[in-house]
RNA sequence: GCCCCCAUCGUCUAGUGGCCUAGGACACCACCCUUUCAAGGUGGCGGCACGGGUUCGAAUCCCGUUGGGGGUGCCA
């Protein structure tokens, strides 16, 4: 076990990556980093879990997607609860024999109906002093004392808890399984976890987890709770109602960059006055002190307009290889035999200064690679309809079939030239022939495509589009 | 019900008692540029939840109110 401080991350497995806990893992990442410690995935240990490994493989995967690198020397993991099964129950019974726990058999229903009768909450220490051991059926529970938990955490300060207002929770359950109350502590005790970093819904677990700590000797670790991410109803987020996979924004086409980013800057910015910011210089700032304590709204919005200033910021090779999936996927609109790598290099430049998220790329640039891109009847109508844009259509098409250099810049003279003959602006002028060749009325700069497309096949489709 | 957390433009934030006539970013609007659509540039709209204190001075400290969220299981 490498010395300095050691960071829990602990994700439950539920089939995808969720925002919120990359978000989490990113901060765990960033302090490991920073203060020379480790990075230890604690992956939660659930039935369903257990029977999909490739939940746990996704999450590894989705990790390593953001930049936590499962072969990183500080990374450590991943581990499962079920690898300290037995001592959550060796911790449970040292605690039943020190004093600290006792055996109960009211069921639920005996509880709430006693409850009911006094008033009180929850469960009222009932058998706290009947001297029960253990048996079938009978949960073993944490004798709370009298007094107080003072909570330290980074982001917060100080949280008082009154131990009046915490029930003797139960450690084992009737059958004798460990709660994960009960897991969770012993896990990060034997892991030697120092520092957990985690969402601020398990605040309010906190003072029972430290109640355990010191139960089982230990001091208890340096917390910091951080704010939740929300969605406009400012309610958690949530896998039912939310887009909250990380995988679905990987493959929508949002680069991993931009989206760490963006992540860090909900409940948190950078030094200075730049939020788009690499992440050595986040890595080199952040400080659990310096977390918002408000939730915050995840704005795809937002982190939309970071994805497209990423994309900027690629070099034109970078940017063609982080479309290479995009461009190659089973999806794609065209025939995989009529992709043309060099076409779509020549495009490319047009298209990166225009692009949002990735996946939208293949329907930008189709047409160059459809045999007969689909036009749309009602736009062709009205774009054809428009004064002189028939005659110009002709026209055009006939100086394209003579035209000396077939270059984006002699098309542009060519077609403006004619338009101007029919009293037609320049972006008047272009609409036809973009309808006739791309099948839309909008896209990627029109003469530069024309030129990548080749005269042959532009005057062809104009031809066709001319007969029909 | 009980416990806990939170409160600056629509959103994400800067702000740690005077530098605040509250700064930036996204979104939105306008204009410029322009080859459609974008990108880019310039400008605009817009906020300290409310009420009391403390202080020479409060977005900042304290109390309360209101509002929002989370937790409270023999779930994890």
């Amino acid at each position: 076990m490498s010395s300095g401080p050691r960071f829990r991350f602990a994700p439950s497995p539920t089939g995808f990556f969720h925002v919120g806990g990359a978000r989490t893992a990113l901060y765990n990442w960033a302090l490991a980093k920073r203060l020379g410690g480790t990075f230890v995935l604690r992956i939660e240990d659930t039935d369903e879990a257990r029977n999909r490994p490739e939940w746990t493989e996704g999450i590894i995967d989705a990790l390593s997607w953001i930049g936590i690198e499962h072969d990183d020397p500080t990374f450590e993991g991943p581990y499962y609860q079920s690898h300290y099964a037995q001592a959550h129950l060796a911790a449970a019974h040292r605690l039943f024999e020190d004093g600290a726990a006792y055996y109960c058999d009211l069921t639920s229903e005996q509880i709430q109906e006693r409850a009911k009768a006094s008033g009180a909450n929850g469960y009222d220490g009932y058998s706290r002093d009947r001297g029960l051991g253990p048996a079938p059926g009978r949960v073993l529970r944490f004798r709370v004392p009298a007094g107080a938990t003072t909570v330290h955490d980074l982001v917060r300060g100080d949280v008082v808890f009154e131990h009046t207002t915490i029930e003797d929770f139960v450690l084992l359950r009737g059958n004798g399984t460990p709660m994960f109350l009960l897991a969770n502590v012993v896990d990060d005790i034997e892991m030697g976890i120092t520092n957990v970093v985690r969402a601020e819904e398990h605040l309010p677990n906190t003072p029972k987890q430290q109640l355990l700590w010191n139960a089982l000797g230990h001091e208890p670790p340096v917390w910091g709770h951080v704010p939740l991410l929300v969605n406009e109803q400012r309610k958690k987020l949530s896998k039912r109602r939310d887009k909250v996979a990380v995988e679905q924004y990987r493959s929508e086409g949002y680069l991993p960059e931009a989206m760490v980013n963006y992540l860090m800057t909900l409940g948190w910015s950078p030094p200075g006055d730049q939020e788009i910011v690499p992440w050595s210089t986040i890595e080199a700032a952040f400080r659990l002190e310096d977390v918002n304590h408000s939730p915050a709204f995840f704005d795809i919005k937002k982190l939309s307009a970071f994805n497209g200033e990423y994309i900027r910021m690629l070099s034109t090779d970078g940017f063609i290889e982080a479309c290479q999936p995009f461009l190659h996927s089973p999806d794609v609109p065209w025939p995989a035999d009529r992709f043309d790598p060099a076409k779509f290099a020549a495009l490319a430049p047009v298209v990166q200064s225009r692009a949002i998220v990735l996946s939208e790329v293949p329907g930008v640039i189709d047409f160059v690679f459809l045999a007969d891109p689909h036009v749309d009847r009602d736009a062709w109508e009205k774009t054809i309809s428009a004064p002189g844009a028939e005659a110009v259509l002709v026209e055009t098409t006939a100086a394209y079939r003579d035209l000396r250099r077939w270059d984006a810049d002699a098309l542009k003279e060519t077609l403006e030239a004619v338009g101007e003959k029919h009293g037609l602006k320049k972006g008047k002028a272009q609409a036809p022939i973009r309808v006739a060749v791309t099948g839309r009325t909008v896209g990627p700069p029109l003469f530069e495509a024309l030129e990548v497309l080749g005269r042959e096949e532009v005057v062809r489709r104009l031809t066709m589009v001319l007969q029909a």
